[in-house]
DNA sequence: TTTAAATGTTACAATTTTGTTACAAATTAA
DNA sequence: TTAATTTGTAACAAAATTGTAACATTTAAA
């Protein structure tokens, strides 16, 4: 279990106690004490998930989650909602501002762990870790290293970007152009039939013998991982 | 606001109050009052969101979500669980289980207004499905897969949309020239037999055995589903 | 019943799409 | 620098898909 997680609060036993734990629980924590700071830092940081407080000196929670959504980037970051507050009113106007979930303090380390795997399973399966793994198949993007079940697979840089990009969204069907928009460099100009040539390449490389296939042709439409 | 909610849950008082005011909200909702009634009504309603009782006379809310997560049909489905008791515990597991939310009793139903848009929302963005059903059939449009039960059924590219143009509109009849505008790309001549020929091609991919025809010929009008 | 129209079925050639290989250019490593 | 690796494309092979014609069957009307 391993993932960014970002803390705005400003009560500093609160954050003291969270990001402890969630250290220990494998998490890469970083925090901020307002709002203001928080959403500059948040950039730098880029975090899988933020945790929230609804009253902070400066901007309101729900400010914060509105600036958030409107960013490109940041518009599918999840966030979860702290309140001290029990009122309805306060629940319902954050869960409709784009929050993802809220929890009243006082709570348990353990029901914040509980959501924070509910909406990061959510939200994005496979970078629940910075491993992304689809059947036998592993690729550690921190040492950019492939394995099919225990023995490594060397990959180009290309091959290693493709698949990079197949398991963010396994079984998913991609088409050509999104393949080429997502895995090639911007303004490069490709043929589309370099795609095919490059999935022939990972399916060699991919394709252990005594495995099955990975790499499904989908006629007319693209390819995905199966 | 609009979308089918399937509700199991033993409580007429409960079922009473929520069913009319989603109602009332342009949901379309259907209830059972126990587990195993709810499994197989569910198939036959194909609702986006299921409200799921923690306790039931038979099967536990727990167990019924188990259940619905293995279908591969479901297990997309976002589910609330309303529950009784206040317990951390039981929160817990309940978000282990699969489930997307919950809620706690007693509760107003703005708070379950709510809750119901958030995981729409989440679930479903568009508010349009990726998933098309009708009866035992299912499209899933990202995977570029078509199930009846759960046995995958292989489909051309042509056939693949035009059971995704017919699914659009289940029972609809369509004339063979609003078919030939809607499934093929424009500014193609193809004779309006090509659409019988590819017609039957799909019939024969779809009809497994032992299940009813699933396309209606209408005589001198078109085809539909059926 | 007979007839005409509509639809079902089959076969097949043409076309489209994808797989595969080879190779020169470009990039990177030694 | 040289050597090795990576990359994009062209060219051809293989496979899948497509449209149509031709004939069969069903349906509805006369």
């Amino acid at each position: 279990m391993n993932g960014k997680i970002f803390i705005i609060e400003d009560e500093p036993s609160i954050i003291q106690l969270v990001q402890h734990n969630l250290e220990k629980n494998g998490f890469i924590v970083s925090s901020s004490v307002n709002g203001n700071d928080g959403l500059k830092e948040l950039k730098k940081f880029q975090p899988d998930l933020l945790l929230l407080d609804w009253m902070l000196p400066d901007l309101s929670g729900v400010e914060i989650c509105k600036n958030i959504r409107k960013d490109t980037s940041y518009k599918n970051l999840p966030v979860i909602m702290l309140t001290a507050k029990g009122e309805e009113e306060d629940k319902i106007k954050g869960l409709d501002s784009g929050v993802d979930d809220y929890l009243t303090k006082p709570f348990s380390f353990n029901e914040l762990m509980a959501r924070i795997k509910a909406v990061l399973r959510r939200s994005n399966p496979n970078t629940v870790s910075d491993n992304l793994k689809f059947d036998d198949l592993m690729l550690d993007r921190i040492e950019k290293r492939v394995f099919r079940d225990d023995q490594e697979i060397k990959l180009g840089p290309t091959e290693f970007r493709l698949l990079e990009f197949f398991l963010t969204n396994p079984k998913r069907v991609y088409s050509r152009d999104q393949i080429l928009e997502s895995v090639w460099p911007n303004n490069v100009n490709v043929e589309s039939r370099t795609i095919d040539v490059h999935i022939r390449r990972l399916r060699q490389s991919v394709n252990l013998k005594n495995k099955k296939e990975l790499i499904r042709t989908v006629r007319s439409s693209g390819y995905s991982l199966i």
